[in-house]
DNA sequence: CTGAAAGCGCTAACAT
DNA sequence: ATGTTAGCGCTTTCAG
């Protein structure tokens, strides 16, 4: 059924048909509604979506890509809270919002086609890696784009949140504490899959913004404080899934010189790190502080010191930039949502003040 | 940038671009490079999806409608599992997933238009009530359409669990442990947002199927005992949020016969009436026993009884029956997933066992 | 291995 | 208030 049958039917041109769809106003109310009844009558039910985007040129419709598989994100609360922020303004201007469909190639890295043949007017693009093929060909497509997270581009609409300065609060929290031995469990550094130990090297040179800038946060408070950051092991997960913070913190904790903080750059890799200190015997705070990052936990045991930051927020701000680009708007500029340190249970003084040195 | 401008500077017809991008074997190794090239030159990105949809007629795309505002599918722990199920079995197969926008109406129906506009190959619909218009427009469409949860209709692929049978197992339990005052903290049997006890009316001609076999499995098992069901009340709460459960469940606990155990037809609403005992001073479960559905609730405290069931399989088992209906394979029986009653610690035996009747 | 013709279903722009 | 024309960008079908 097309609205050229419905035309033909009624002996009017399609047009008018179009019209009584599309501008109620342009075409008499009876009229109207004879066409909606023969269309009814004939099952048909309204203009083709396909066929009306050809020809309007647009879709009504945001994609969102993600780094990793879809399905992942409905495992990550900060994702669920990002995309409920997002959809509520998304669907508020009625817009779809199409997941789109990556498939991860061997490299790890997402199918580049996928951008290209997304019907969307615009795309999110949630935290990806610097060269991230993906949001290359996102960005090449020319539609009105807003990257979250990472990475921040010269020109490119972006929403995220100072990560080098709330970590170098984060790390200052436990320095004030009297803290002298760190250890950090950070996520991905790069989209290579490796585990283990990051020397600075590696470290200045992730390919993953977000951490990068953790990283260096932590550095400069750390150095801020006198100490050596060559004192300070990262260990780099692959990815950031509470199990890798529990093997991570396994190896932190069972250095030579165990540190008695451990500074994380997310909330899912601190119940990692929670976890392996129980196993290992420790209690937190009172032998080993723990500070997370998100502020997605509510049940940790003990409660979390964490950076609080409004992923919600964030999804929606995202949103309501690109309705904006959208609607030929200027573009805007690039925004910084505030984070905000939380004092939980996690951290305390280390039970035995280190003499200062 | 079109196929034919890249046609036109080569010199070959659009067909030979169209088959560099779709049919690589029936053009020369050589030639497709040098349309590749071009096409990198002059900002190409490969066929238009839309234009390609419209020829093709199809989307590669799979629409999810769901019987609330879209951001409170992400507030939902079951939505979220179900999501998760769901979208790893649409991206396996390369279809993307279009969360569709249908604005509330007044009366609280979500926008039929919605479905009519969807560039999609077929729906999932999830959990609407039996008379939904949004619900009748995604039929309308002919596409292929799974419904999840409810409503279960002659003909239309269907996903769910035996809640009838799920509720009366409910029940049995607090049964078998001796209790003979019950109540019942319902979700909403219709879509009139209607808040207060529910007679067995309105219980029996609730608009939502879930609703309305949850009622009566617990009914069942109740009458079975030899108990009378007008001596159970039933709180309607017109949503699911927790705080809906607690209001319920305080009017339920301070009525003169007040029940010794309440059955919940969520966790979410459960969560509401452990809030709404501790705060009437009731210990849970020995002043009150609690069940609750769903078992998605694990920080619970105490640790909820509740009806287990697999939202992700659920999700995944809805994406593969419409994959394969898309794919021309024959309608799929409807299918019931079963599900477990897990007993806790919310339940007990009543505090003074009450002498037999 | 390459191409010509046709048309998927719709609506903007311009008549009348 | 209604109609005509044209074409959005692509790929199926059929021919070479």
């Amino acid at each position: 059924m097309t609205l050229a049958r419905i035309a033909g039917e009624l002996g009017v041109s399609a047009m008018t048909v179009s019209n009584a769809y599309n501008r109620p106003d342009r075409l008499s109310g009876a009229l109207r509604e004879r066409i909606f009844e023969t269309a009814d009558r004939l099952g048909y039910n309204g203009p083709d979506p396909v066929g009306r985007s050809l020809r309007r040129q647009r879709t009504d419709v945001v994609g969102v890509l993600y780094s990793n598989p879809l399905s992942y994100a409905f495992d990550d609360p900060a994702a669920v809270s990002f995309l409920r922020g997002l959809s509520s303004v998304t669907e508020g201007a009625d817009l779809g919002l199409l997941l789109v469909p990556a498939a991860s190639g061997a490299s790890g890295g997402r199918d580049p086609r996928a951008a290209a043949q997304a019907a969307v007017d615009g795309f999110v693009v949630y935290s990806m890696s610097d060269e991230e093929p993906l949001l290359t060909a996102a960005l090449g497509r020319g539609l009105p784009t807003v990257v979250v997270d990472q990475p921040a581009r010269q020109g490119v609409p972006f929403v995220g949140v100072d990560d080098e300065g709330a970590a170098s609060e984060a790390a200052g929290h436990l320095l004030e504490l009297g803290h002298e031995g760190f250890g950090v469990v950070s996520f991905a550094l790069s989209p290579d899959g490796r585990e283990g130990i990051a020397d600075p090297g590696r470290q200045e040179g992730a390919a993953f913004q977000v951490s990068r800038s953790r990283l260096r946060g932590y550095r400069s408070a750390v150095e801020a404080a006198g100490l050596p950051w060559s004192g300070v092991s990262v260990f780099e997960c692959p990815g950031s899934a509470a199990t890798l913070g529990h093997r991570a913190a396994g190896a932190l904790l069972s250095s030579k010189r165990r540190p008695t903080a451990i500074l994380s750059t997310s909330d899912q890799l601190a119940l990692g790190v929670l976890a392996a200190a129980e196993e290992l015997g420790l209690s937190v705070p009172e032998d080993l502080s723990v500070v997370g990052f998100d502020d997605v936990s509510p049940g940790a045991v003990p409660p979390l010191t964490t950076v609080r930051q409004d992923h919600e927020e964030k999804g929606s701000l995202a949103g309501r930039m690109l309705v904006s680009l959208l609607r030929g708007e200027d573009v805007p500029e690039p925004r910084r949502l505030p984070t905000r340190l939380v004092v939980r249970g996690s951290t305390a003084p280390p039970r035995w003040p280190v003499p200062a040195s």
